[in-house]
DNA sequence: CCTATATCATATAAGATTGCTATGAATTAA
DNA sequence: TTAATTCATAGCAATCTTATATGATATAGG
């Protein structure tokens, strides 16, 4: 039940984009010192956000990156889905592709859609934006 | 975030344990003959199970294992914790052992520490009896 | 005492995933 | 032309997952 380092740097990218947009392209070196990540395991997961629209890049001398679209437009769960693949607990939960042979008679099923369901509630409702917005010491859990 | 095998087969088996719970121990063979799963796989599971206390067996011939207490006092998050480890979406969010460096300017952990309180809210509260109660059919979500 | 039936204790292992690092090509502003 | 970038792949050690395998130990019943 862990969230891989991608999909947390997957979220602090887009944050760090966000915070740091000033109309110009952000290089991901920058992005890169200030988070103390490395370039080029950004440069993989950045590819992925690039390929779903999430990001414009530009390449050469002063290129770098931009978000596609405002940060209220881009949910955690949005960005997880991308880097991690799918949220579900389990993969009986979702599409019939994964189809359990047992799911008919299966008593416990309701117990990972409950789950998965409150953790689309949390990731679907939570924006770029509000993370931007949230400051570090004045957050309500 | 995918629950392992090993967490789902503990809930079942805590399920069948409670389904089948006729005085009488219960052999790992009958249960995995109706969950369709290995006895080996099993016995590496209930392994965890009665060294914790959950279960209580009995060796031998006649021998097996039976729930030690009520299922009602069995939440899938105690099932889960000591089968999956740690249901924390990321390490940084519970005990101080895993200390980052980055956590006081850390403005994503809010995410995360609303995700595991999801998290916990729906493990914490189903209990085994809810699951042996719920008939695959009428559940509600 | 013998045997069948259980649990208990370890060891092994293939395959997948994670979390990177490495190499170098392609693009572009100055 | 050069320096700064992104882009595209490959590689790899470590760990985790999902079991299977072997055999020891315990016990009820005959």
């Amino acid at each position: 039940m862990k969230i891989s380092t991608k999909g947390r740097y997957a979220v602090r990218l887009m944050v760090d984009l966000a915070q740091n947009n000033t109309g110009a392209n952000v290089s991901l070196k920058d992005v890169a010192k200030r988070q103390d990540l490395s370039v080029k395991y950004l440069e993989q997961i950045i590819t992925l956000l690039t390929k779903s629209g999430y990001v414009i890049s530009t390449r050469g001398a002063n290129g770098g990156y931009r978000l596609a679209q405002k940060p209220e437009n881009y949910t955690v769960g949005m960005i997880l889905r991308l880097t991690e693949g799918s949220l579900a607990p389990v993969a009986c939960v979702e599409s019939d592709v994964n189809m359990c042979p047992r799911k008919d008679d299966c008593c416990t099923i309701f117990v990972w859609k409950k789950l998965y369901k409150a953790i689309c509630d949390v990731v679907d409702n939570i924006t770029i934006a509000d993370i931007v917005n949230m400051g570090a010491d004045n957050y309500i859990i």
